[in-house]
DNA sequence: GTCTATACTGCGATAGAC
DNA sequence: GTCTATCGCAGTATAGAC
């Protein structure tokens, strides 16, 4: 065991400055977090906090370049499929098990929750713009273009459902779990009655 | 005709301040909105925004008000009639002409697309934290206490097809009250199947 | 490569002159 | 009722220590 080399150090700070900041930005939001703040939990200062990002929106895009990369898993999958029911059901629970995220982990719901309530300040971010398109595209496969204005309604309600699900802690009850396969249901069955 | 008495003179700056503030948060934010702005449309200082309203915080917590004294008429409503399906549906009915606003005008809708894609900047707020209130007392008049976590979150949902069809001017087609009475017809389907 | 010290601009907010 | 002047802190930026 020598001492950690550069790039192990490197991964090492920014992912913290990563981490700390996806949790400050879901607690108290984008704008209010400083980065003093998150330099202070990391034990450093302002300045080694912009040594690893040029700017504090370049912490948050990365944030959420994670997330797309996941989405535009799914959506080249769901467009290499034939049109249809089984894939718009198939594409849900997909989308769903993204929300998920890992077992043991409230990253992903936590930045969910972010993405949901902070939308004003991510809309004006190049990544913020690229999220929304695969939003649209996910939004698109699952209802025809000249569906009812009800219909698109419901294809955007039940992506509403899957991440409401996945972040309402402390406005339902029961497990993640439990929330985010009642959204499932739900999801499916405003998009996915038998057409 | 003699000039304007003062009470006169300032409710009409303290009512040009909250539509140019109204006008702004909805665009671009609440925190990036600054005092400056609001008041180089006016054409006055900062300073003398800060006549009207003590803080910045005042004039978005006088704008939240506003809506939550048009929910608590609606709850007062509900809250006197007879628990039951009949009861619900007008809820919902009353509740989307509430977020219509005066049809010629779309403050309200700008209102409720800043409420929710800000509930960061809102949540910390005394207004906010009044309004998230009332927000879960309509939602408890749509459901049953000890219901399925399913229809817990149907009942949450059939709100949010509300207000996205009041503020989705850009992601759905057709005219404000096209969306409004499709978004009635989502939510009453997802509150209000026969129980 | 990684960090500290330091400085710049613009923010919300306050005090006091007119 | 509105102004100027000023404050402390925010994000940003650079120079240079190690």
């Amino acid at each position: 065991m020598t001492t950690p080399s550069v790039d192990e150090r490197r991964t090492n700070t920014r992912e913290q400055i990563r981490a700390i900041a996806l949790e400050l930005f879901a607690e108290q939001g984008y704008e209010k977090t400083s980065l003093r703040e998150i330099a202070e939990r990391l034990g450093v200062t302002k300045a080694a906090v912009y040594y690893h990002y040029r700017t504090k929106e370049e912490i948050l895009a990365s944030l959420l370049d994670e997330h797309v990369a996941g989405m535009d898993a799914i959506i080249e999958w769901a467009e290499a499929q034939p049109a249809g029911l089984a894939t718009r059901r198939e594409l849900l629970r997909r989308y769903s098990e993204l929300l998920a995220g890992p077992s043991g982990s409230e990253d992903v719901p936590h930045l969910i929750r972010f993405l949901q309530e902070s939308q004003t300040s991510i809309k004006e971010l190049n990544s913020g713009a690229e999220m929304r398109k695969r939003f649209e595209r996910v939004a698109a496969l699952l209802v025809d273009r000249d569906a009812p204005l009800a219909d698109q309604l419901r294809s955007r309600l039940s992506l509403a459902a899957l991440h409401f699900g996945a972040f309402a802690f402390d406005q339902l009850p029961g497990t993640r779990r439990e929330r985010i396969d009642a959204a499932l249901e739900v999801s499916l069955e405003l998009c996915c009655r038998g057409e």
